[in-house]
Order: C-alpha cells, then structure tokens, then sequence
DNA sequence: GATGAATGAGAGTTCATTCAT
DNA sequence: TATGAATGAACTCTCATTCAT
C-alpha cells in the first residue's frame, strides 16, 4: 500500500497549496481540503495528526524543495559571476513559478504557528548561498567591504520584490530584465565595482 | 446619551494589531479583540460592521499613516543624497518600529481579502517616492540607464529584509549599518557610480 | 405633554403592526421599530416596559377596536337579516382593509405568549354578536335546531376564508359576490330555510 | 462510517413541531431543537443547511402529508355525499388530532417566509377537493348557483373554527356534533336544498 | 422625558476532530 | 485503512434592554 498512501500525501499537499493560495491559511479547512484531494475528512487524519500538523509538515517540505531548487545547474556556470547569475535566476524564476508556494511560505515565516526550530532551519537553509558570497569574498570575486549577509540580504529582498511585483502585474519582468536586474546586483558587490 | 468615541476606535484598532501580530488575522476573534480593547462584543459592531470591515479599514488606516511616516524630515534635507537617506532610514525604522503593523499589512496584502481598489491605492502611495528617484534621474543624480521602478523594488527588498532579519534577531542593525546599507544602495544607483 | 405622548404611542403602534405584516412576529425588533416609528430605542421603554407588554398591548387595542367595527351601522339597520348581514359585511371589510392588523391577531390568538386573560376576554368580545344570533332565535328569525355557537363559527370560518384567499389574489370579492356570501350564510341558518 | 439516519430526519421534524407549538416559530432556537431530538446542533446542520431551510421543509412536508390525509377513505364511500362527508371529517379530525402541525402551518401561510412556489402548491393541493365539488355539480348533486370555490371556503373556514375552538375548549365536539356541523354544510350546498 | 451608545447573553452557524461502520 | 456522519466548542453577529448624557 505504500505507493497508494504517498499518492495521497501527495494530494493532500497540493489541495492546501492550491486552497491557500485561494483562501489564506485562515480560511483552509480541512472539510475543503478533503474534498480538493477527493479523500474523506477522517482520511486525511490518517496521515497527519492534526491540521497543524498538516500546515507544518507542508512548510518544510516547500522549503526544503524550493532550498534544492536554489542551487540547481549552479555547479556547470564556468565562473563566479555565472555561478552566482544562476542562483539569482533559480530564486527568481522559483518565486514566479511557485508562487503560490511562496506566498505561503512567507505567510508562515511571519505567524505565530511557526517554532524555533522552524526558523533555525530556515536559516541553515540559507547557508549554501551564504557559503557561495563567502566563497566569493576569499576568491577575490566580491568586494570586502560589505559584509556577507547584507549582500545576502539585498539579493534576497531585490529578488522577492521583482517576483511580486511581476506576479500582481505591476512590474513585467522578461528574461533581459530579469539579467538586467542580475547585473546590477552584481555591480553592487563586485570587487572593485 | 453617551456619544459616539473616537477613543474606542483607536483602542478596537490597537487590539486588533496587537493580537494580530500574536495569533496572526486568523487567530483574531472579535471576542478577544474586544476584551482586549475593554469593551462589550457588541459595542465593536457599533463601529464596525463586521469582522471584515474592521480589517480592511485597518489596512487602509495603517497603509495611509505608514505612507506618511515615509517622506517625514525629508524636505529639510539639504541635497538629493540626504532626502533619499532620509526616505531610506524612515521607511527602514518604521519597519522595525512598526513591526507587527508592517507584518499584518504584508499579511494582508498577498492575503484573498484584498480588493483590487486596494491593491491599486498600495501602488499609488508609493508614487511619492517614486517620483522622487524620477526627481533625481532628471536632475543627474541618478544614473539614467536603470529604470526607477527597478530601483525603487530594489530600496524596499533590501529595506523589508533588513528590517525582518533584525527584529527576528538574525542581523542586528545599529545606526552606522543602516547608514551603511543605505551607502551601498546608493552606490548603485548614483549618477557615474 | 399628554398630547406628544399620545402621539408617540400611536406611532409605536403604527409602527408595529406595518413591520410584522412584512416580517412577522419574529422579525419584528425594538431597533427597527424605533426607526419606524422616528424615536429612539429608549424611547419605546418609556411608553412600553418591554417587547413583550408592547406586543400585548397592541393585541388587546387592536382587538377592542375591531371589536367595535363590527356592530358598527347595525341598530340603523330596518330588520334582522339586514342587521345580520350588516355584521357580515363590516367583519368581511374589517378582514380586508386592516388585513395586517388581523393577521397579527391570528398569529397572535395562537401563540403561546396569550395569557389566559386575552383568551377569556377575546371570547367576551364575541358576546355581542352571539347575542345577535341568541336573539333572531329567539324571535323566530333564525332556527332553532342549530344552536347559536355553530351559527357563529360558520359565519367566522368563511368569512375569515374568504377575506384570506381575496387578499392573497386567490378568491376576488367585489360587492356582489359579497352578498352572496352573505345570501347563503343567510339561507342556511334562516327559520324555515 | 455511519450512514445517514431517516430517523435523525424524523426527530429533527418531530421536535421542530413540538417546540413550535410551545414556543412559536420565533421562539424556536436550533440548540433546543438539537437538545429535543437529541442531537448535537451542528448533527442539525448535516441534514438541513440552515433554520430557513429546515422551517420550509417542515412546511412543505406536513402540508403534504396533511393533503394525503384529507382524501383518504373516500372512494370507499357508497355515495357522494357519504364521500364529502369522509371528507369532512377527515378535515376536521385532522384539524385537531394535529393542531400542532395545523398551527404551523397557518402561522407560516401568512408569514414573510413562505414563498410563491410554496403558495402555489399549498393552492395545488386544494385542487382535489375542488374538484370533488365540481363533480358533485356535474352528477347533479350540488346545487349549481353557487361557485365551487364559495362552497370550499365555507367548508374550510367551518372545519377550522370549529377545531380551533374545540382544541381551545370553547366548544366541545363529540361525534354526533361532528355529524351535525357536516349537516348543515351539507344542506347549504345540496342540489334542491 | 428623550436619546442612542453600550452591554452581554444568546442566536445561527462553522469546523477541527472523533468514531462507528 | 477509509469513510463521512456526528460532535460540541467556539465563532460571528444580533438584539432586548440599560444607562450616561
């Protein structure tokens, strides 16, 4: 029966996905979501405890598959600059897609379901780009005199206003604009910028 | 008679925010909110027709006085640098200031209860500042081959997130790092920088 | 003050009865009543110590005057029948013009907030009207092997059908077919019929 | 799984009638209605999706039943009359053996609730006893110069005042009185009376 | 007396969770 | 395991009544 039940963990994930971004996290419930994932209400009790549970289980998963996806095809880039130029895109192209996930995600970040360790985990999850500035720093590729987690910060910060602005329709982003938006960022934290 | 009191306004408006940033706007229940604010459920329906109502005129109230609060200060600055610093430190200390305010209007924002009307007023009360980057790119102070939307996204990412990592407690902001921040946003978008 | 007072009271009672035409009963509340009637909701506590006594007295009032409408014009009436018939006429027109009223008085008589009181003093009410069939028997006006009780309530049972089904649209009475009615009434319990 | 209950259905309409003849329509609370059919309140909510809902239900089924009840045993009535007497009777028995029901049915015939459909059907289901009488004037039986309607509103009126009146113990019906009320309805509408 | 804001018990309804099948 | 009917606490909102002005 394993293959079944993951099936249906499955679509259990994607109708609160598909729900939240509709309702908000307060107007899920789980009588609506049993019907989107076309199980029974006491069914999706079997697989999660608790509608908290649920929720909580649902935002470590997104995170740490939006976290992988971050990183992707960065290893092949021939130099820094590329490699970084890929994870800009990643995330970028990651909130446009996903938005929905996003939205989700961020509502979570900033409630009060969300625990300690919840958030510590999000912070190691930020490590690998972390990692990759500080990379960048010893090799020379970015300047010094900015600390690691500032350009950190206004990567991320430029990055989920493009996306949002780009999803509610208010600022189109192509694919030159969204290089465009790179570039600039990396003019910012180059060595000798 | 007793008359109708703009005291109690205030006092729903502040409960609400509080609590908000406690349970989140799921968590609020008009029974707590009217504890919370010393009053009888029924007198909140007085001023306020539903639960719903009260949210989202709390959103445009506290949308219109953070608007304000952007461009205090600003016009006794003595050049374009220092007004967009001014601009810059308002907004970021309103964030950290105004945290739970800022997170319930975020909240809100991405949240399905927002009308379009809304979404279109948010936009507009950003025109000030956006004129003012139009300002400095006519006036040469501002390099000319970035657009001022792009820009302007880029100041409120690197902005919302500095603000958010320092009242999780996960970079710590002290007057000379803000300045600092402000510094290296400004590097990038200044005339020949 | 005596004059404002009445009037206030009038216009409560007014007031009353047009909303619980459009609402019933249930429908009716001291907020919309107080609007109706252009007071405030203290106001109406004055005049009526609570829903219940307004209720209440409204019914015995109303009662009382229907009460005198029906004998109305009866005495200047030149034989039995014609008076008969006049009472008739005046309980089929009552029925129809203050159709609101009477509505109230039927949803009312079997309520479970009639007291015992109304009860006895709404069959007092019939007195006169009984007396008028006691005495056509008595002088050989109307017959005697049906006694007077049956009479009556098969004169109120079809008129109280008739006005009901004329003001649902249902059963159009114009004068002729008034008199008719009134003509087989007759017919049935006439001496020698 | 627990399937759905009929009889749950049932004690819910059982307890709507019985408290409403206790308390009124206005006086009926779903938590009472609950606690009568022993249910929890939300159980109610399961099989009737709100209060409107279940009032008009109630209505429509006990109008129905009480329409099946009116006819019955009268085709195995040897002559007409003896048919319209089964009738009758079947009325007026009704009348009192479910005043409850009866009550109900006349406060919400003249409520804001009902709707046209309602009063369309509740004149649709008259139609086969007006068509009773209007057989009784083709086959001769019944007098011709008076309408169909007329006879039924005189019929229908009687029978209600005179359960009305024995239910409130103001007049007490045996069944020889029974008899004679059809009688005297029967002399008023005989062919050649 | 007149007003209508204030009150809070209680209304209808929802929904996370349980449980009989 | 899977189902969805059943539960009842908790929700939003109403309204008869009170009370400060």
């Amino acid at each position: 029966m394993r293959i079944r039940d993951e099936d249906k963990i499955k679509r259990i994930y994607k109708a609160a996905i598909c729900l939240i971004s509709e309702v908000g996290i307060a107007g899920l419930t789980m009588a609506k979501l049993a019907k989107e994932a076309k199980l029974a209400t006491g069914t999706v009790y079997i697989y999660f405890k608790s509608k908290e549970v649920l929720i909580n289980k649902l935002f470590t998963k997104l995170q740490q598959e939006a976290a992988e996806r971050f990183m992707q095809g960065m290893e092949k880039q021939s130099n820094f600059k590329q490699q970084l130029c890929r994870v800009f895109l990643n995330y970028l192209n990651h909130r446009i897609k996903y938005h929905d996930e996003s939205v989700f995600l961020e509502q979570y970040y900033r409630s009060p379901y969300i625990t300690k360790d919840q958030l510590q985990l999000t912070q190691a999850l930020k490590q690998p780009v972390l990692d990759l500035f500080h990379q960048g720093q010893d090799n020379d590729e970015l300047r010094c005199d900015m600390d690691v987690h500032m350009m950190f910060l206004m990567f991320l910060g430029f990055i989920r206003e493009l996306a949002g602005e780009h999803v509610l329709g208010f600022y189109v982003l192509d694919e030159k604009k969204k290089l465009e938006a790179f570039e600039r960022s990396w003019e910012l934290i180059e060595k000798g910028g």
